[in-house]
DNA sequence: AATCCTATTTACAACGTTGTAAATGTAAAC
DNA sequence: GTTTACATTTACAACGTTGTAAATAGGATT
């Protein structure tokens, strides 16, 4: 069916290798060859077969990105970044759900689906410290999220606990001193909820105000239905508060229809913020303030860091894993004014 | 670095082919031997090279899936249908954005990057019924949308025409009588935008009700600042409408923001209707009553029209394309209660 | 015109896999 | 103890590409 080297060899009354030289603009072609071996190239309207580009070269041009789901508009608006930085690079994503499932990250890192992919960037969700082996594999890995897991892997990340301060003090300086917390992981210590809510404290701390548990909404997922439970349930406790704090903008969008419902006018009672600076904060009424993390420069990062590691898979030694911090930006907007 | 088939059989004692067999459970291997290439396949820890399968079968395991946008929720939420059904049928789903350019989107079409996809679900934003045979493509490709371009390609898509007319009918039957309409696209005949309207405009003269070219607002591109802009635009001409039907969620969310911003209330004075039932939309204040298009089965359809295209391609001749229709639902909820 | 140097082109092998066909082994039937 | 039938295993080629090294061509130099 599709033309072969072959096929555009014979045509021009050529070798194969010089076709070949013709597509990979090799230097020492002729004028003349060249333009007889485009035409018939053109005529045949060849395109090279990346699998057995890829068998010859050991590179496929795709990286793998996994994410927990696309349907979380962070994750959406990352992949979005994503393909857009591996296209100035030439190479093309492909895109694996783990559904936030530990054992499904697990098999992912280790999956023979992986093995048509030069590299991976990797949002782990379920797994904890304890899985840190997992993440030593033998291809090229940029992970999303913190050094948590010890082992020697790249990371790309944002500042958590920084950005979740500022975005506390931001309440504060608006005079807030009762600030609920929507999103918590019980029992989690190294995620990006438990690094959210530690700055959370900080800022509480250096404010002197106390810190109560009251004012912590525990959830599963960060989905916009649970924002919302937390927040109904909050309410229903008949805990007191002045402001609340989403540890991401979906969570808080969901707690925002609650305090709504319930007829909180917003910021006037309660002031809002998020965390993740999504398209529709600019749009919910009132718009939501929120922390930009970086979003764009981490989706770049990550795909320069992971080209490098691609790029530098002959040199003699792994280089030391690297982590970079990508400055975030606050955005206030009406919800906290 | 990675075991090949080789090196599996030197340590099993065995040729190739028959760790080739035991990998691919071929009937005829004795069970000791099995057990004895399975022993050395994990001791390697041995994955197949999927160019070199590639190559050899011609075939990827990979289904290219070309979006507008991952940033547009709706494509959000499609793509993680199509990657969710793609994986019951073992494939690995790889994404492009074409940023709804017609340009982009006609150079895809033709691009050596889809070479290592053995078919393409393309869902066109920018190219109208004049590009037609850039559709008359070699590889099987399943293309999302009316049968608009008329060329021999298989489509999958929903009932636009009668969902939006479905829509607008609620409309009517909750007593509304003068119907904006935001997110049309000026011009365009055969796009989903066109295809809408035209179910507004077939509920309106049902209902005896007058077209009235002032109630439609017209935008550019489907995103929420194009909602928010031409709600805004409406109202300041002083337009007199009791409902607001948005081509999609996001363009009614943007509307819906204008609206309350401006005092309306919700349904009260004006009425308000989506298209597409996003997740968002259970959680907006009021809650956005909407149409669910069955993007699931879109996505599961499209994905099975596709793995039949990609294993029928030794059959003798093309089969006759199919237009799979998939049921809509409708959505009501506060926003037209 | 013979010689040498470099520019251009070529043949061949190899990447890792699997289909084909042929070879070997095993056990039942005679 | 042969033959026969079938189960199991094997060698080989081919998929389309590109690196290597060798072959050839074309000029410039003498």
């Amino acid at each position: 069916m599709a033309a072969t080297l072959q096929d555009v060899a014979n045509l021009a009354g050529v070798s194969v290798k010089t076709v070949s030289n013709v597509v990979n603009n090799y230097t020492h072609v002729r004028a003349t060859t060249r333009t007889r071996v485009q035409g018939a190239i053109d005529q045949l309207k060849y395109q090279p077969n990346m699998s057995a580009r890829g068998l010859r070269s050991g590179r496929t041009g795709v990286i793998g990105l996994a994410v927990p789901e696309l349907s979380l508009s962070y994750f959406a608006e990352l992949a979005d970044a994503v393909i857009k930085a591996a296209e100035r690079h030439g190479m093309v994503v492909l895109i694996e759900q783990t559904g936030a499932d530990r054992k499904r990250e697990i098999d992912l890192l280790s999956s023979p689906r992986l093995q048509l992919t030069d590299g991976l960037i990797f949002s782990p969700l379920g797994m904890g410290s304890d899985d840190a082996s997992h993440l030593d594999v033998s291809y090229p890995l940029v992970v999303l999220g913190e050094r948590i897991f010890g082992g020697p892997v790249d990371h790309v990340t944002m500042k958590n606990i920084d950005a979740a301060r500022a975005a506390t003090e931001l309440l504060i300086a608006r005079g807030r001193k009762r600030i609920a917390v929507i999103g918590a992981h019980e029992g989690e210590v190294v995620g990006s909820a438990a690094l959210r809510l530690q700055g959370y404290k900080e800022a509480l701390a250096a404010a002197g105000l106390p810190y109560d548990d009251e004012l912590i909404g525990y959830v599963g997922l960060w989905h916009r239905h649970d924002g919302l439970m937390a927040m109904r349930n909050m309410i229903e406790r008949g805990v007191e508060f002045d402001a609340v704090f989403g540890l991401n903008d979906t969570l808080a969008l969901g707690a925002m229809r609650v305090l709504q419902e319930a007829h909180f006018k917003i910021p006037d009672d309660v002031s809002v913020i998020g965390f993740d600076d999504l398209d529709e904060t600019q749009y919910s009424l009132p718009a939501l303030s929120t922390v930009d993390p970086g979003r764009a420069e981490i989706a770049e990062t990550a795909v320069r860091v992971l080209m490098e590691r691609i790029n530098g898979q002959t040199a003699p030694k792994k280089p030391a894993p690297v982590e970079y911090l990508v400055d975030f930006t606050l955005r206030e907007r009406e919800s906290t004014l």
